[in-house]
DNA sequence: TCAATCCTGAAGCTATCGTTACAAGCTAGA
DNA sequence: TCTAGCTTGTAACGATAGCTTCAGGATTGA
């Protein structure tokens, strides 16, 4: 017989052999399985009411050279169990012939957004909706080097649902004249993941002296502007490549579109359907050319 | 701020004030989690690549008393995930008060991510990847109404790893000065997504006529740029929302970037050094305000 | 009852762990 | 450029873990 690789049949396997003592600490081990030989050595054999030999005993038998090696067995277990199904999701297309490095990449990004969500506190995510969908309130974005990107895709929907939707320029020189009109009633939304800029940073702290109320995206070690800031999104960015990610950044960008159009529906409806009308005016214009 | 019990919320809470090495233990406890902090101290300031007293730092800058303590909260953490029976495990993350157009968003979203990447031909994705990566063509970009975000994001990556990129204004009356120069050694990239764009049709037939070669992204229906494209992607773009999911585009735009770096590693190398160099000269001038 | 065998824990040893103290290195600001 | 403060690793220390040895005790069969 084949000795299998899971701590759990090998107990089952070994059951008959074992002495009482040694029962105890497989009784131990099965009732919080595989967390419960976590432990040291000392406090494994405490809990089973034995002496450590017995333990290293027991790991002896069942084929481990000794306690750390059935301990490390157990923790891969315990990893393995616990990992989110969609990482080692057993539903990547089989014949595929995409590069390793490609599925690699698909694979840290699908945990990056799986991740992202889990962290995302849900009445976060409504107050920063609320905050958006506030026609009172006037909402200024702005991004980084990289970020901008993602503070311009925020935008350019925003700007769609709502009024009083500004973009910051890339270059920090022209925020001043901007700074000047922020009070209690604006929502600065800032985007800075590593590595931070310290401009983004001053900015906020003028806005937050002026009361603005500052909505954070970041990344999961947090921009230093995270403890200006009154809501924060933590998105994971890293993949395997010298880029960063900001996909679920732009994921949970979405999702607050899709919450702020659906809290503002009747508002946006009419406006959407004006700016078509408008749309439509500038594609005839446009026949003339 | 009530101190939560949960290691990875004080992670999260701390994550601003933690410093570069304390983030690096951050971080290798968070890929595994909480299985990754039930190593020895040593081995897990290894696996993060600091020194012992690190991981220490970090553990008492939690709230706990020593690396043991972090440890037994951890341990406990990984016993209770275990022990709860495997609920929804599958798919989405138990426990949580997601309103349910959320879950249904993000659910889409995975969807649309996944059938993308089904669809993709690898062997697309590598010319793609060869065109962007070829220094001697020049790479001509372009996005629609929403798409100009996604054209946004690519430009300012491709921008950062090679020389000869260009994004055209959103204003159509700009793009002939640009459509002068195209020719059999240009790449011109398009978005383009419902609802189709008749300037960006107009844009691929005098770019094809020119020889330039065209790469388009679109959505599963597509744009009726395709029959004048030499590569297409498709994304799937529909989620519950009156608004259309860009991510898949992005995502396939993102693993492009990757690919490109990976090919032209010792170029793109240099050049972002030369860049950073440039970024901290900026860094200094800035400081006489 | 006795002897042979097996089971078990006490005691001690060594390697490793977790911790502390301190100094070098780095960064930010003047 | 220089200084103050922060960050980090090295080195040294007790404490503990894991392991070995060995002797007492239980069990079994004659």
């Amino acid at each position: 017989m084949k000795r299998s690789t899971i701590v759990k049949d090998r107990l089952a396997d070994m059951a008959a052999d074992l002495t009482p003592a040694e029962r105890q600490v497989s009784d131990v081990l099965l009732r919080d399985y595989p967390v419960a030989g976590l432990t040291s050595i000392t406090r494994l054999a405490e809990a089973a009411g034995v002496s450590t030999p017995t333990v290293i005993r027991l790991a002896r038998k069942l084929g481990y050279g000794g306690f750390p090696d059935l301990q490390a067995a157990l923790r891969d277990e315990a990893s393995a169990q616990i990992r989110t199904p969609i990482l080692k999701r057993d539903g990547w297309p089989e014949n595929r012939s995409d590069s390793p490095a490609f599925q690699d990449f698909a694979q840290a990004v699908f945990a990056n957004l799986e991740g992202t969500i889990d962290r995302l506190d849900p009445a976060s995510f409504d107050r920063i909706a609320a905050c958006l969908a506030d026609p009172a309130r006037h909402v200024v974005l702005s991004g980084g080097r990289i970020t901008r990107s993602n503070a311009d895709y925020l935008f350019n929907h925003l700007q769609i649902i709502r009024p009083g939707v500004t973009l910051l320029s890339p270059s920090a020189n022209v925020w001043p004249q901007y700074l000047l009109d922020m009070g209690p009633e604006t929502v600065l939304v800032i985007f800075d993941i590593r590595r931070y800029e310290r401009d983004l940073f001053r900015l906020a702290e003028i806005a937050k002296a002026q009361k603005a109320e500052i909505v954070l995206f970041t990344d999961q070690w947090g921009s230093p502007v995270t403890k200006l800031s009154d809501h924060v999104v933590n998105a994971l960015i890293e993949v395997p490549s010298s880029w960063d990610s900001t996909l679920a950044i732009n994921l949970i960008a979405e999702a607050l579109i899709a919450e702020v159009q659906t809290r503002r529906w009747e508002d946006a409806k009419t406006r959407i359907e004006r700016l078509e009308d408008m749309f439509k005016t500038t594609k005839l214009f446009r026949k003339q050319n």
